[in-house]
DNA sequence: AAGAAGATTCGCT
DNA sequence: GCGAATCTTCTTA
């Protein structure tokens, strides 16, 4: 997923990013949300690979992910950072921020700047509607590191980034094993 | 039935 | 650097 592009069409205008940082959540994997079953929030990790899981985090926050597996079984990417590519006046209008490498810097951040909400949860992502995704330019260089924010799982390296981009949430290091 | 933890972010010190 | 904001699920009584 690392360089594809995300295109959100709402009804102010259009966004288009490029996925820089991900972090994969695998079957049999505790720190997953699907671990313990399907759940009313949870259901879209189930849905065929390609579709989005939302869900509100904190109380505050949005985060988008794309659905990994096959339909029935609950694995999820979450999408952590991109670069602004289009529509970035719309973006930081929504964020109510004009620095380019923090605009989509964070699951939190980029759900904002694109205007995912829970409204998007469970949409087919591999077609154009209000939020698709679609080929772009991969890294150069990739590289991997624990996920962060975990307490569970917690050295597991299933987080991925675009080893060049400015615009991370977390240490640029590659193989990065430390919390 | 009530309380704590969690894939976060922002504002203030 | 620390704490608040405040939704869903899991844990414990």
């Amino acid at each position: 997923m690392l360089g594809a592009l995300l295109v959100a069409d709402g009804s102010d205008g259009r966004a288009v990013v490029r996925i820089v940082e991900t972090e994969a959540y695998v079957p049999g994997d505790a720190a997953s949300h699907a671990f313990r079953g399907e759940t009313p929030r949870n259901r879209s990790m189930f849905l065929r690979r390609g579709h989005a899981y939302v869900y509100l985090i904190y109380g505050t926050s949005y985060c988008l992910n794309v659905s990994g597996e096959t339909r029935g079984v609950g694995a999820a990417v979450l999408i952590r950072a991109a670069e602004p590519l289009a529509g970035i006046e719309l973006m930081e209008a929504r964020r109510g921020c004009h620095n380019g490498r923090l605009l989509c810097s964070g699951p939190g951040r980029l759900a904002r700047a694109l205007g995912v909400t829970r409204l998007h949860d469970g949409l087919d992502l591999c077609e154009p509607g209000r939020l698709w995704l679609a080929a772009g330019r991969p890294p150069e260089a990739q590289g991997t590191s624990v996920r962060i924010g975990l307490t569970r799982e917690a050295t597991r390296p299933l987080r991925f980034f675009d080893a060049a981009s400015t615009a991370l949430s977390g240490p640029r290091k590659l193989n990065e094993h430390n919390a």
